[in-house]
DNA sequence: TACCTAAGTTGAAATGATTACAAATCGGGT
DNA sequence: ACCCGATTTGTAATCATTTCAACTTAGGTA
């Protein structure tokens, strides 16, 4: 699929009934073409600068509606902010707790099934994985020499890998 | 094990080389009391009766003290608050979206193994579905000849079931 | 094509969870 | 009984998210 063409977002938004907005275009197109798992703030920061009249509670709004008809996921891994995923293919995720990067993992999980078919009604399957991703790693046994950093697990890490 | 006996948790403590306050003793009792993965305000609220000048932020530096020596386990299940678990008995959640409770789920991952033999280092591992809890169901169906109630997905609900 | 109305957008203010910080207190080794 | 570094406490930030009311617009209708 061609993600830069409009079309194809327009088509999806109007499938389900949902009422077809320049703004509700820019975010589903942007997360379409950043599979990197953004925030709303970053999501903010990116598309206003295309459209300065942009507010963030439109991310919000946008996002909640683009949620409840299956065009995005919201990823609740970090301890923190929400961050989303366009489409509803099945996949799991890991986060890195030093660079707070989120990967996609592919596994399947063939006990689900049991999960699916039992006495609740299950509307989402999310699987996280938490840790520190290679690139990190590999930054930390560089850094061993100088001082053995601490790896925290609840606050929020701002350095970047 | 006795989950009254307060030398258990004593031993926890000391075993992994954190100091022993009331405080800890405290919180660590509850979580393994109240297996129903409360979040802060419930755990301090719960707690503050017992004792007055204990203070929210204690709250915050015991879980994440707990948490780093794997003592407690910090659920992002849900959109806005942490929940804490306590052990680290590896086992998946289901959270209602409606009533917000989260349900143990006992259900292994064959492939897990694949995630944990790669090149992250995996210190976590969460499932986590999210839907309606039978007693919601339950409820819902009560309700449909009265108003056919939309279920939403974002935003926080306090109506309880 | 112009119009109407419900739905969507905007920005400012409120809320709620979490963190930062500095002063007071305490655990546990000497 | 002392001492010191760790812990606790309360208050004040901070930051993500929600609320709300006024304004604008998408898209159906005359």
């Amino acid at each position: 699929m061609d993600k830069n063409n409009t079309d194809i977002y327009v088509q999806l938004l109007k499938d389900r009934g949902l009422r077809v907005t320049p703004q509700r275009l820019q975010i589903l197109k942007y997360l379409n073409i950043h599979k990197n798992h953004p925030d709303v703030t970053t999501i903010f920061t990116a598309l206003r600068k295309e459209n300065p009249a942009l507010s963030k509670t439109t991310i919000y709004n946008t996002l909640e509606a683009l949620a409840e008809h299956g065009l995005v996921q919201v990823l609740t891994i970090t301890p923190t902010e929400n961050r989303f995923d366009a489409g509803d293919r099945m996949h799991h995720h890991f986060l890195c707790k030093h660079c707070n990067k989120i990967y996609d993992i592919e596994i399947e999980c063939p006990h689900l099934n049991r999960m699916l078919e039992g006495e609740f009604k299950v509307d989402e399957v999310h699987g996280y994985f938490k840790g520190s991703c290679p690139s990190c790693l590999k930054e930390n046994a560089k850094n061993d020499h100088i001082q053995n950093k601490n790896i925290k697990g609840l606050k929020k890490d701002t350095s970047k890998c």
